[in-house]
DNA sequence: GTAGGGTTAG
């Protein structure tokens, strides 16, 4: 039977390669489809800028419109709400709102799912108290919220510290009729697992299964990688057996969970063999598997065959990351190879990355080769520190015994706003009792008693 | 057309 190119189907396979990431490929099948008679619609440019705005980035989506106008083609909702999608995935809350503002002057109403883009931009955008406002507009006017409203309030709320809010907003409408569909549960065990609340991830995880719904492998890795953080590294792969036992193939999601957490706790020969097993199923493998495997290399110290699959990755056309360089340089670092990695950093930090953690293992790196006094350096040249930094310097001054300044620093830290491991604040006053006098000692709890007031 | 999971440091 021969099947007739209908704009329907043109779509369609647009919408198959802009899936597939083959922008080109999609633009040559319009050109394609117009040579054999049939002409693009809204559809067809609608599935472009979505291409665009994932694929490069919200110009390039927006850019669309213009030949959308050409062809004589008016934009429609869907239109405005992709590319309302576009500038909130590059976290543009002003080309958000410029796109509303733009597709009210066309004279086209706003729906709900433009609604619902709104209030995910304003929480990504660190706004909640005014997505929460665009939520109760929803809720006052005619429209009904959809699941994805829930859903995004929820996220929303999880990811801006809201999680008690949050359970209680899934609470509340529960007893109100509501059912909640997975990627509602899924969005709140992942909100419950970054707040370290195990008890109530598992319990979520049990209420989900009594619910008669099943748990898809999104939620396997979410309840997982909670265990895991939780520090119950037996319960986390028992996890992983039972999804593996539901048939659910272990994708690459799940073995770079699973072997981040055999390598932090030390297990660097079952790491080992489950990324073997990995590799060997033939997957395709991305940015953040090299990862996994590269972190692998340096845990086993063996830096050749780390830079060796950094170059593969490179090589491959993926685009390394913030981890990929910290990765490489901590591997440099405790492999005692400080030159070069500070020839790594200087590299990453040309490149325009995120350097905070990379600086902190380079710190810790430095101590630990006895360069102090440079590690000072480096800590005073930072524009953004976090308690990390802090509590490298700390921990290793303590070992020093150079317990004055670790004082001064952990003081500091303290009134910087940030939290440090009890433990090192133990390190430090104990090794203030040994080498102080008792009324610098309480001098200094007295200290960090009101510097915890003032800035906590 | 909007929402959910994986990788780094003390």
């Amino acid at each position: 039977m021969l099947l007739r190119l209908s704009n329907k189907l043109l779509n369609i396979s647009i919408a198959s390669l802009c899936r597939s990431k083959q922008l080109e490929k999609a633009e040559a099948a319009i050109i394609d489809g117009i040579r054999l008679g049939v002409l693009p619609d809204v559809v067809t440019y609608n599935t472009l800028i979505i291409g665009y705005c994932r694929l490069v980035n919200f110009d390039a989506g927006y850019s669309v419109i213009h030949r959308m106008k050409e062809a004589g083609i008016a934009p429609d909702v869907v239109t405005y709400n992709s590319l309302m999608a576009g500038a909130t995935r590059q976290r543009s809350l002003p080309g958000c709102f410029d796109m509303l503002e733009e597709m009210l002057e066309m004279g086209i109403f706003p729906d709900i799912w433009s609604y619902n883009t709104l209030m995910n931009c304003l929480f990504k955008y660190g706004k909640p108290g005014e997505a929460y406002r665009v939520f109760h507009d929803i809720i006052l006017t005619d429209m009904s919220p959809s699941q994805a409203t829930i859903s995004i309030m929820i996220n929303g709320l999880c990811r801006n510290g809201y999680i008690r809010r949050a359970l209680s907003l899934f609470r509340n409408l529960q007893q109100h009729g509501y059912v909640p569909e997975l990627v509602t549960y899924n969005i709140l065990i992942n909100g419950l697992c970054k707040s370290k609340k195990w008890e109530d991830t598992m319990n979520l995880f049990e209420e989900l299964k009594e619910s008669g719904q099943a748990p898809n492998a999104i939620t396997y890795t979410t309840v997982m990688k909670c265990c895991f953080r939780c520090k119950h590294l037996e319960e986390g792969l028992e996890i992983f057996k039972e999804m593996k036992s539901k048939g659910y193939a272990h994708d690459l999601f799940s073995y770079c969970t699973v072997v981040a957490a055999l390598l932090k706790s030390g297990c660097i020969r079952d790491a080992n063999n489950c990324i073997a097993h990995m590799v060997k199923i033939g997957y395709d493998l991305d940015i953040v598997s090299y990862n996994t495997l590269i972190n692998l290399y340096c845990k086993l110290g063996d830096l050749e065959n780390a830079y060796n699959l950094f170059n593969v990755a490179e090589g491959k056309g993926l685009e390394c990351d913030t981890y990929t360089h910290t990765i490489l340089i901590d591997g440099l670092c405790k492999s005692g190879n400080i030159d070069a990695a500070q020839r790594h950093l200087n590299y990453m930090k040309e490149m325009g990355f995120n350097c905070l953690v990379a600086y902190n293992c380079f710190i810790d790196g430095l101590c630990k080769v006895g360069r102090f006094n440079y590690a000072l350096r480096v800590f005073h040249s930072m524009d953004v520190r976090d308690s990390f930094t802090y509590s490298s310097l700390i921990h290793n001054l303590c070992k020093e015994r150079r317990y004055r300044l670790a004082a001064e620093l952990l003081l500091s830290c303290i009134k910087s706003g940030m939290k440090i491991l009890k433990s090192d604040r133990r390190a430090v006053v104990k090794g203030l009792l040994v080498t102080c006098s008792k009324t610098d000692v309480n001098n200094f709890k007295l200290q960090m008693r009101t510097a915890k007031i003032l800035y906590y």
